[in-house]
DNA sequence: CAGTGGTCTAGACCACAAT
DNA sequence: TTGTGGTCTAGACCACTGC
């Protein structure tokens, strides 16, 4: 750890609509879930400023998680968010444990060639075919994520067709080819949510979403799938337990 | 995994500043990192857009960490993202491992009275005091995260006065307080940067980052500190690797 | 000084909901 | 039809950089 540093500090200028992201906030406290808030004309005449500064401010709680906004009717009081555990249980049991009930929709399955980046990350040549499967994932009937799975064709072969009776890819991958996940190097990282991802999210082009990436592997260490998946920024929190390291040296 | 249901899937409609950014997005690929883009007003008068729609798009580059703007002078190619672990060590061994210089700098050491929340995170009466520990935590130089440190003063007396000569919090309980990390819970979500983050991060208000809030516990099990830290979502990306809890059931 | 990005405004017009 | 949110525009004005 180096010592202290010149600092490059800006002078923290406050944008206009945040005093009103304040008070709106304050506002969704004192309100109960679902309880609407004042239209975005009256807001900018009540606080001396323009829509579009009030959509800035009402932007942010969305994003955030706070506030709800439908077409034609308003805006409301969101409910809170999910949080979704970091582990290699799956959707369905971690869903099934917090109480609310999981369900998936098949979008798409198709063959694709590998390329050279999946056919690294799943350990085939570049040639091979691969499976992909994308699906969306609700919790309670709202749209949470779009996954989409990526595996080897010549490790499945078949697979297409056991999918049509299944909706679950690890039931499947379970019981007919005895391939159980046992770790995975996982990524997380914010994203935009592109007009596709939004249409099937149910949320607006461009807000901050979780863009998880997944590489999982088998008992034998041989990766078996890669998932890329876009949830939710303003439904979900993921959570890690961590332990630490048998050789780790602990300074932070 | 329930079968398939009614799906409430909308339109894709494509805003308008989306083709500009795929163009913008080709462009950074095409050039080095450093080297400017067109200016706002010269895009907006090629694509016969508004400046504003050209500025939607240059931002939701921003946020993806493809591009930086300097006030003044212009938009600029960006350097790619860092990768963060989700482990136990320390920020400075993991900035280390990868080539990266860490550091760090104090913003402040105070002491408040825990609250409900505080106290329950930390296993303390309500009315206990707390030390809350502000650093900035740079790599190579540049901003990458603030990060709030919060310990139970009764724990640990005389901290303040070990923090002045080093800036390094898990280095002093270590050999002054025998107290090492075994576990951690910890989560992570989407927010946006508040101004005073922002300017501490040298971002924009209102960016999206990731929020991340950590519980750390001692050998025992007992909880030594929380911490809530605010990552650049433009300059990170947190890595996790997974094993399977031995009672999991997986159909995912 | 000219050229760049930063902020904010007032308003037009569209899309959707409720009546 | 009225009221809500959704999108986009043209432009004013400010702040910063570099000459």
């Amino acid at each position: 750890m180096s010592a202290a540093q010149p600092l490059p500090i800006n002078a923290t200028r406050e944008p206009k609509f945040y005093p009103l992201k304040r008070y709106l906030e304050e506002l969704t406290l004192t309100l109960p879930t679902g309880a609407p808030i004042p239209p975005e004309r009256l807001l900018a005449t009540d606080f001396a400023t323009s829509r579009t500064t009030v959509r800035q401010a009402v932007h942010a709680l969305i994003v955030e998680g706070r506030l709800e906004r439908i077409h034609g009717k308003g805006t409301f009081v969101a409910r809170p968010k999910m949080a979704q555990p970091l582990t290699l249980t799956s959707y369905t049991e971690d869903m099934r444990a917090r109480g609310i009930e999981p369900s998936s929709v098949m979008l798409s399955i198709e063959t694709i060639d590998a390329g050279d980046d999946l056919a690294s990350r799943l350990n085939i040549d570049s040639d091979s075919a691969v499976i992909v499967i994308e699906r969306l994932r609700l919790a309670n009937g709202e749209p949470m994520a779009v996954e989409r799975s990526h595996v080897a064709q010549q490790r499945f072969p078949g697979l297409t067709t056991h999918l049509q009776a299944t909706a679950s890819l690890y039931a499947v991958l379970r019981d007919a080819y005895s391939v159980t996940p046992a770790s995975a190097e996982q990524t997380i990282e914010t994203s935009l949510a592109t007009p596709v991802e939004a249409a099937l999210l149910g949320i607006d082009t461009g807000v901050p979403v979780m863009l998880l990436s997944r590489n999982t592997f088998d008992e034998l260490g041989q990766p078996f799938e890669w998932v890329r998946a876009v949830y939710r920024g303003d439904r979900y929190t993921f959570v890690a337990h961590l332990t630490r390291p048998a050789n780790a040296t602990l300074r932070g």
